[in-house]
DNA sequence: GGCGGCAATTGACCCGGATCAAGGCACGCC
DNA sequence: GGCGTGCCTTGATCCGGGTCAATTGCCGCC
C-alpha cells in the first residue's frame, strides 16, 4: 500500500473515511457522482470530463490546498480526507468557514472574485479531484446536466452558509454542528453515529463563533448527560434524537 | 404620474432609489446589466433575454414577492424599491437573511431545493424584472456569458452570506452594515453618504443577530460621536472613515 | 382634538459565554 | 528518563449585549 506514496509522506493510519483505494465507490459518493457517471458516463461529451479531471494528493495535516489571493483556476473535490477553509484577518485572528468532508467540493465562492477569497487546509491526509474550472465552464455550456449541477451546488451551499448566522445558544450550536456532520458522513454512506472529528476543538469553536473552552464545557455536559460518548476525537452519538430536539431550531429555520 | 398606478394603490412618495420611470438608466445598474445590454444587446441570442424578462409589480410595503415553499420557477431582479428575505421557525420566530437593493437579485438560494426556502417581503413600493429560471438556463447554455453571469452571481452571494458569520461587537457589525449599504448604493449610482433606511431598527437588528435596543443604542451612540446623522430613517454618513474603521475586520477578514 | 397603535429610544438589571488562569494528558524529541 | 509542546479540560471572574420596562414621538383614524 505504502509503496504508492512519494518517499518521506508516510499516509496517516488508514481514516473510516478515507476511501481512495477505491475509486469507482468514491465516485458514487461525490458531490460531482451525477455529472460523472449517473448521467451518462459513455457519452462522448462526458468522458471530457475524465480529461479536465486531474487527481491530486495526497496533502498532509497543515498543508494548504490554496491560499487567500491564489488566482482561481480550478474548484476541488475531496476524495479522502478532511479540509477546512479559513480567512485570516490584518490582525491575524483565524475565522473558520467550514469543513469539507469525503465528496464535497470547494473553491465554489472563487467564482465571482477570481482569486480565492480565503485557504483551504488540510485537516489530515487528503487527495482531490481537481477539477479545471474554465474547461468545466466550458463543458456546461454544452451539456446542460453539468451547468445545472453547478447551479445546484452553488446554490446548496448558499444555503448552508446561512446556518451558523442565528443567535443561538452554545448547546443547540454544538448540538447542530454534531448533528450536520452525522448527516453528512451518513449521505456519503459513512456511518452516522461514529464518526471521528478531524479538526481540533479550537476549530469548532472558531467555526461556531464560541470560545474552545466552551466546546469543550458543552461535549463534557453532553457527555454527562449520555447524549454523546467522546473520548478526544473519537465520537459516538448516543441520543441522537435528543441532540435533534436541542439543536432543530438551528437545523431547520 | 399617478395614473399609472391601479386604482387604490397609490404608490410611497417618490423614494430616492426609485427608478422605474426611466428603463434604460435602471438596466445599466441592473445585476443583469452585462448579460442584458453590454454583452451585446442586438444579438440574436440576447433578443431572448427580453422576451423571458417580465415585469411585475408593484408590491407594496409588506407584500410577499414569494413564501417559503413556493415552487421556484423564477429569480427576481429588483427595478425599485427594497425587500427583505427572512425565514421563520417553526416557533414564529423571524430570521432576516438580506436586504435586496435597485439592480440585486432575489430567488438564486432557491435553485438548489427547487422551492423558495424563505420568504421575500416587499418593505417599500417595489418593482421587478422576473426571469423565468428553465428559460434562463436553456439560454445559458447557448450564450457564455450568460452562465458566466449566473455562476458569478452565486458565487458573489456566497460570499456576502459568510459576512455576518463572525462574532463581532455590536458597534463593528452596525458600522459594517451602514457601510456596507452605501457601497451598494453606490454601485448602483446612488449616493453613497445619505440615504433612507427602508427597513425598520427591527429588521437591522434582526438581520445583525442584535436586539433592537442594543441597535438604537449603537446608533445614538454614533451620532452622540458625530459619526453619521439620523433622524427617524434618514441616514447621513458624516465619517465614512471613521466607520470604515470601526467596521473594518468584518468588512474585509 | 383625542385616542390607540407602532416604532424608536433610553434606563436598569441580569445572564451566557468570553477571558484569564491553572492543571492534566499524550505526544515527540534530546 | 526528562522535558517541552500542543490540545483539552475545568474553575473563577468579568462584561457585552439581551431582556424587561417606561417614555416619547409620530401617524392614521374615529
Amino acid at each position: 500500500m505504502q509503496s504508492k506514496y512519494p518517499a518521506g509522506r508516510l499516509p496517516d493510519p488508514p481514516s473510516p473515511i478515507a476511501d481512495d483505494g477505491d475509486e469507482t465507490h468514491f465516485c458514487g459518493t461525490c458531490a460531482f457522482s451525477s455529472a460523472c457517471i449517473a448521467a451518462g458516463y459513455h457519452k462522448p461529451e462526458l468522458a471530457a470530463l475524465q480529461c479536465l479531471v486531474e487527481h491530486v494528493g495526497p496533502f498532509r495535516a497543515g498543508e494548504h490546498i490554496f491560499r487567500t489571493g491564489d488566482p482561481f483556476r480550478a474548484i476541488f473535490a475531496v476524495r479522502s480526507g478532511t479540509v477546512k477553509t479559513r480567512m485570516v484577518d490584518k490582525e491575524g485572528r483565524e475565522q473558520v468557514l467550514g469543513f469539507y468532508l469525503p465528496g464535497e467540493v470547494i473553491g465554489l465562492n472563487a467564482i465571482y472574485p477570481e482569486h480565492f477569497p480565503c485557504d483551504a487546509v488540510a485537516l489530515d491526509t487528503t487527495f482531490f479531484c481537481r477539477f479545471s474550472f474554465p474547461a468545466m465552464s466550458a463543458l456546461a455550456s454544452r451539456v446542460p446536466a453539468v451547468q445545472q449541477h453547478l447551479f445546484r451546488m452553488l446554490s446548496k451551499e448558499l444555503g448552508t452558509a446561512s446556518l451558523l448566522a442565528g443567535d443561538h445558544s452554545a448547546d443547540e450550536r454544538v448540538a447542530a454542528f454534531l448533528l450536520d456532520l452525522a448527516g453528512r458522513y451518513a449521505a456519503r454512506g459513512f456511518s452516522a453515529t461514529r464518526f471521528h472529528l478531524s479538526m481540533s476543538r479550537g476549530d469548532i469553536a472558531n467555526y461556531l463563533r464560541l470560545a474552545a473552552e466552551t466546546v469543550s464545557r458543552v461535549l463534557s455536559r453532553f457527555r454527562a448527560q449520555k447524549l454523546i460518548s467522546i473520548e478526544g476525537r473519537e465520537l459516538e452519538l448516543l441520543n441522537p434524537a435528543r441532540l435533534r430536539e436541542i439543536g432543530q431550531t438551528l437545523l431547520r429555520e
